[in-house]
DNA sequence: AATGAATGAGGGTTCATTCAT
DNA sequence: AATGAATGAACCCTCATTCAT
């Protein structure tokens, strides 16, 4: 049901089908168009198929981007759980983390660009890979919160609230970066990110006495 | 052409023309379905004008959108400048202009969801209210900031990340809240977002030793 | 009910009333945009009147270029009584009526745009003043034209095909003129087209021998 | 992208395709209720598809317009070409030029209704089809009528206003001849026509000495 | 599986006309 | 008589989706 896969050398990895390609090209059409004006007549150009070739693999539009998100969704899954795997604190943890985010922008700005302007869904009823994206993430930031209050790691604190700052902070940055009015400034945020805001989570503002 | 203006008790006050009844109907039909499922048909029944009367206050369905983001953009400008004559520290200044922030999202948390969704606007070169808003505050935050590193009040930082970390942390917020399963939770949040997000503003995560 | 009369002078003279206002303002909007461009907005604009105003004199917009053409046909019909008494014979009477009705376009050229170009009434059953314009002065032409048989002026034709012609001819020119790239040549056209066209209808193309 | 072509009996043909269909069924409603009052509902459902189909064809619906007289154009510009091989006088190129249009307004009335009504194009300045009927033909007109004058076989004359005076003639004829209140009037008229025009042409009103 | 012409509901916008003031 | 805001039917055009080939 899905082609996102660990390979031997413990890299995400996709497999090439024509979905893939699908993919990767409505990714390039909604980033630049954004999702109501991204026509399946464009991203079939784009993909250089017949517009009814794209419903041999998605349902309907929305389906396309319901799919990009839980392309992204199921690789920061796969980012969580090596991450918790590999480290106990949770600065480790979220630095990691940051890393990581911050890397696969960088190698695919536009998905950035969908990733924090797409959040109109139509049918929240429907458990979406939008919804879990962009409700799931905070989840599980808190998740880690929790624990570190439990392990004395950090003070308590208001966990839903503090993730969703975390997780709206992150997407803030990101959107700085991806709408940049150059690359190259785009870039640079994207590489500073990680360790401006991991300074930022632990120390806050830093004020003076 | 602008009708927010301050009234005797200090307070913002919108004068109730025909304009403004139609930009608080839009703004709860905008908030129901989005702005691309919001038909001027919807807004015009909802207003429980004829479609075409829209059209003798508007220029199109866009204008409608960026004079919402005008309303609370000016509203935001108010709150700045009060904020800055009022109070000299950052701390201060930022968390009453949260208080503010929040007390306006809690009142009318239609708008909240429009702020924090509607990011899609094809012509990004005109200079519409809609990217004031979500450019220009956060210009307003790193300036801010700015002056506190220059008044030896908090440690340099990066301030245009801090800035969009800041901004970002607080839509986030407005979001769950505004997007909150019940109502109850969504108040609960909008009202103790203030002081969880300055103490985390302040002092980050607060890690124990 | 019309306010066209001869003066003492024997020139045409049109009272100047605010429906007559009305009709010169709805000239020249409608030779700019043409008759379904013609917005009653722009027609009360350019009068300096609100709208409404403009339904208190016509039935509806159609109407407006009803009295248009009406007052043109009277000015006309005018002429050719004018002519008819003056002149008995046949080239006389064209040449007249030539130089006349080119003179009346060179002083306004809008109204020579409109006579040629909105020959579009979905209403043909309705004796317009518009019909009567397009088909009646054919009509008067080819009495004349039989007139002349009659007396032996000019020998028997097809007198409704060349009546036709003859107009045809005249509204041709008249379009060239008002529709020329630059007035100087219009304005040339119209000086030139009496004695050229009365040298046509006389001679016909001139072939030599 | 042009479906005009010669067949191999010399006459016009034009390859029955589905945008052959359309513009078909569009001269026909045009004909009927004008440009402006031909919607493209009426279009659509004359021609049996659905409104979109027309879109897939034509860009809007001022190009399908375009399209009707670029066909007509065509169709001209091949008369022209065959009559000047055919024929060095200037009469007999005219002679047959008028047989073989009245001949085409005979097969099919409503274009001639469309080509001498709908003179009513906002953006002149693009070089559309309607422009080049209705000021092209004058200009090939004027050019014989030089050749001739060259050729001494017509006196000099005012070329471009006997251009206009002779196309609008023959204007003016097939609109009396496809508006005429009965069928068969109508037919006589476009029957008759070349004949009396040629006549006309060459002698003008043949007055008696 | 792939195609792409056909579909037609739906949307934004216009504008002639009305009518309460 | 004059006004001009309100009206809403009507129109052009788009585009996600289908289905015969």
């Amino acid at each position: 049901m899905n082609e996102v896969s660990l390979n031997s050398q413990g890299g995400i990895e996709v497999k090439e089908t024509r979905k893939e390609h699908i993919r990767e090209k409505a990714i390039e059409v909604m980033a630049k168009y954004g999702f109501h004006n991204a026509t399946t007549d464009k991203i079939a150009e784009e993909a250089g198929i017949a517009v009814g070739t794209i419903y041999n693999y998605f349902k309907n539009k929305e389906d396309i981007l319901e799919y990009i998100f839980l392309v992204e969704l199921e690789k920061r899954a796969q980012f969580y759980n090596e991450v918790r795997a590999k480290h106990s604190s949770l600065v480790a943890r979220i630095y990691e983390l940051l890393v990581k985010h911050f890397n696969e922008i960088k190698m695919n700005p536009s998905v950035g660009q969908i990733m924090v302007r797409e959040q109109q869904f139509p049918n929240r009823h429907e458990l979406t890979a939008v919804t879990k994206f962009l409700d799931g993430i905070p989840s599980s930031i808190a998740v880690m919160l929790e624990e570190a209050i439990g392990k004395q790691e950090i003070h308590p604190c208001n966990t839903s609230i503090i993730a969703a700052a975390l997780f709206g902070s992150v997407q803030a940055v990101v959107s700085s970066a991806v709408f940049a009015p150059n690359s190259k400034i785009g870039t640079q945020i994207l590489e500073d990110a990680p360790d401006v805001l991991i300074d930022f989570f632990k120390n806050g503002l830093q004020f003076i006495q």
